[in-house]
DNA sequence: CCGGACATGTAAAGAGTTACATGATTCC
DNA sequence: GGAATCATGTAACTCTTTACATGTCCGG
């Protein structure tokens, strides 16, 4: 149950269109939980019956006119009582993991192509944050907002950057190997 | 739909009941691809009417009565085909990280309690998988099969550091912020 | 006035979660 | 024979994904 939260958070950042946080959901926020348009607009439409958010500029809400929304108290309200609730983990799902044990099983032909694939866009997400670090988070700045999303891009950093050498490392392991 | 790949590969390394198989997901397999019992039953259904697995010792197929499959060829066939095949990475989810994003905006007050709490299941899993290469992967051994395996809990091994050390790094800032 | 980009939605299928139901076995 | 446990399963619901539908606006 976190899309409602993430929404609400992207709202209270800056008010927007459906179509604009899903552009903002294909970067930024996105980086860490991901959602398609549909999701949205549907979830927008609940947050609206729920009195979270309002939308603005109340232009005639036609099917191709633009709506913007904003987060009313009630929205931030919840976000807040969400952000300090205790959750437990999600388990984890990781299908490159699951593939290498099956690989340990039914062998590893054919495997090789797509981890270094995979490699590869890790490479490319791994530059991408670093980019967004040097431009957002220069030495220096230092209010509490941007400690704490830089905390979070840093951990979108290191984990790439685990991914690389782990990937790195299982291309050798089983370039080493029999075909079988 | 990974979840049958997981069911193929827990039954190639050793025929099993729902329960069993279950149980398994609990561990092992279930550190990197969770199911629940439900979700198995339903699943092995699926793959026997499929053809891929078989149910073995024939006993009156009844409702309380342990029922253990087998993995057919065309099971195998079809582990090896999906282990094989170029695979897109599924874009991440991380609620907590969504949390101290929207902490950003509406404030830490009440985050520090679940964080450390956090670190701690964080820590215990660490433990855990430290405590499985002790005992099940010891130096010297070396198969392929052993190398795959181990390359997988090494991937948890490392994950978990990297979520205590930067969880630990978190409380450190929370900490040292008004709480709003 | 038409094609493409912008913008908002609907429908249906798939995957996962939660709650509950039912029968068999074993131990007291 | 009653309770606890083992074992398999159904049902309902939520969330996510994929494909499609519809309307507006703007440039040529």
């Amino acid at each position: 149950m976190s899309l409602p939260h993430a929404i609400l958070t992207a709202l209270l950042e800056k008010p927007s269109s459906g179509l604009e946080l899903t552009r903002r959901f294909d970067r930024s926020i996105g980086y860490f939980w991901s959602a398609t348009h549909q999701q949205i607009y549907r979830e927008l439409g609940r947050l609206e019956a729920e009195g979270h958010i309002r939308a603005l500029a109340p232009a005639q809400p036609a099917r191709g006119q633009k709506k913007s929304y904003e987060v009313l108290p009630a929205g931030r309200a919840e976000l807040a009582r969400w952000t300090a609730a205790a959750q437990d983990p999600k388990p984890h799902r990781d299908a490159l993991l699951l593939r290498l044990r099956a690989a340990a099983v039914v062998g590893t032909a054919g495997l090789q192509a797509d981890l270094g694939r995979h490699l590869e866009l890790h490479r490319r997400q791994l530059a991408e944050y670093e980019e967004i670090e040097r431009r957002d988070f220069p030495p220096g700045r230092d209010t509490a907002e941007d400690r704490l999303r830089h905390l979070v891009l840093r951990a979108g950093i290191d984990l790439e950057t685990f991914w690389t050498q782990w990937l790195t490392q299982a291309l050798a392991e089983v370039a080493a190997m029999p075909s079988e």
